[in-house]
DNA sequence: TAGGCCATCTGGTCCT
DNA sequence: AGGACCAGATGGCCTA
């Protein structure tokens, strides 16, 4: 910075590119503030010069980039599109390696015929002299769209493919040995659930004999979560319970005497342990005021007693569940039309208890840790199972028939 | 409020 | 090139 010195006054002396004159020492000495305030003035027109000369044009340009941006969004991708545009911003202002760069650019800004040699610049960034060509294609407004377009697509398969997943599922839920529609298990917790069913039914196949009780529970609930344990041991504890009664006239439905309800054997519904009629602490159910012991609430179809067979939700069962005491049990979902003299009768007989339900405590204090509890289930006397398709079942049948 | 679960978006990879 | 699949990120909802 150089101080301006009065036109037609000798220099007292050169301090690097500052000469101080006479009248220098002069104002100094009898106006120091004077000269103060003037810098000051001078200072800031300097300043004032140079933001406007240089730094208002960039202020300017970008300002009119925005604007640009911004006009080109509409509602729903403002974010996306805004980012596209940012992205089209830094290509262009990002210092360029080189001119293969600019011309890219400027290649990139006739039209979206260029897509056939995109991507070709990458292998020419070391020293070799840069070839002609582009080296990173712009996001030209076309291309833009096209991308777009190519994501809301994909997006669109992936929801669809994530929903055909969901809908397998939900298929599953419905036919490993605990099932609710209002409170459903955990995709994790479902499939731990259907590897233990498996595992379970192959055991017993492997046996050829009913397993134990508490086994078997044992093995439906290995590896699964405290609450996911308590909810499979409600049901089939529930499910135990829809031996103790007998089946009507048509054969499908099941009535509990002693119950304000009647139940169909395999639509029982268990929700989770967020159930208000789920008791913490006590693994007491309480279904309609009336306590059924540790478990889960059975969840009826709305306005009756018997599964809604015309429901959409309504489905056949893709296999028979197997009851708490070995049988085959459960839940009878229901059938399609071709599937109406589908069903198991069962018959439970030999059961007397004065007892509501059986507690089968889970947890520290269940069977998990050595405890008996078998003794509090009934025992198992005879299942039938009646099914014009049981061919694939016969062997279940055999030895539940033994 | 933290944690669990879920739906959705997104970019990458592989395959046809 | 386009589709399927996958995993990570993110945000919403619910519950303890």
């Amino acid at each position: 910075m150089a101080s301006p010195s009065p036109p037609g006054e000798a220099s007292l002396c050169e301090c690097g590119r500052m000469s101080i004159t006479g009248s220098h020492v002069m104002a100094l000495a009898n106006d120091v503030p004077a000269i103060w305030a003037w810098h000051q003035s001078w200072l800031l027109a300097t300043m004032l010069s140079r933001l406007f000369s240089e730094v208002l044009p960039d202020v300017q340009r970008l300002a009119a980039d925005w604007a640009e941006d911004n006009e080109d969004e509409d509602g729903k991708n403002k974010d996306e599109e805004h980012d596209l545009c940012e992205l089209e911003d830094d290509d262009l202002d990002e210092p360029l390696e080189g001119s293969s760069r600019a011309e890219s650019e400027m290649a990139g800004d006739d039209d979206e015929d260029d897509e056939a040699e995109e991507e070709e610049g990458d292998e020419n960034s070391g020293d070799k002299p840069k070839k002609r060509g582009p080296k990173k294609r712009k996001m030209t407004a076309a291309r833009m769209q096209r991308s777009k377009m190519r994501r809301t697509k994909a997006n669109t398969r992936e929801r669809t493919r994530m929903h055909d997943l969901n809908s397998a599922l939900d298929n599953l839920r419905k036919v490993v040995p605990c099932y609710s529609k209002t409170q459903k298990l955990s995709k994790i917790e479902t499939l731990r659930l259907a590897k233990n069913y498996i595992m379970a039914l192959g055991e017993i196949l492997r046996n050829g004999k009913r397993p134990d009780v508490v086994a078997y529970v044992q093995m439906l609930c290995k590896g699964l979560s405290q609450p996911t344990t308590n909810l499979v041991a409600g049901c089939l504890q529930l499910n135990t319970r829809n031996f103790l009664t007998e089946p009507c006239s048509d054969g499908a439905r099941f009535h509990v005497p002693s119950s304000p309800f009647s139940v169909h054997p395999y639509s029982y519904r268990c929700s989770r342990i967020s159930s208000p009629h789920y008791q913490p602490g006590t693994g007491a159910l309480n279904v309609r005021g009336q306590s059924y012991g540790s478990g889960y609430e059975a969840v009826y179809p709305p306005g009756g007693t018997s599964p809604d067979y015309n429901s959409p939700d309504y489905e056949a069962p893709h296999s028979p569940p197997v009851c708490l005491n070995g049988g085959l049990s459960g839940r009878q979902q229901a059938p399609s039309e071709a599937d109406r003299n589908y069903h198991y009768s069962m018959h439970y007989s030999g059961l007397t208890t004065s007892r509501p339900s059986h507690s089968i405590p889970f947890g520290p204090s269940g069977p998990r840790s050595g405890g008996s509890h078998s003794e509090n289930i009934p025992p198992f006397h005879d299942v039938h199972l009646h099914h014009d398709r049981a061919a694939p079942y016969e062997d279940l049948n055999a030895f539940f028939h033994n």
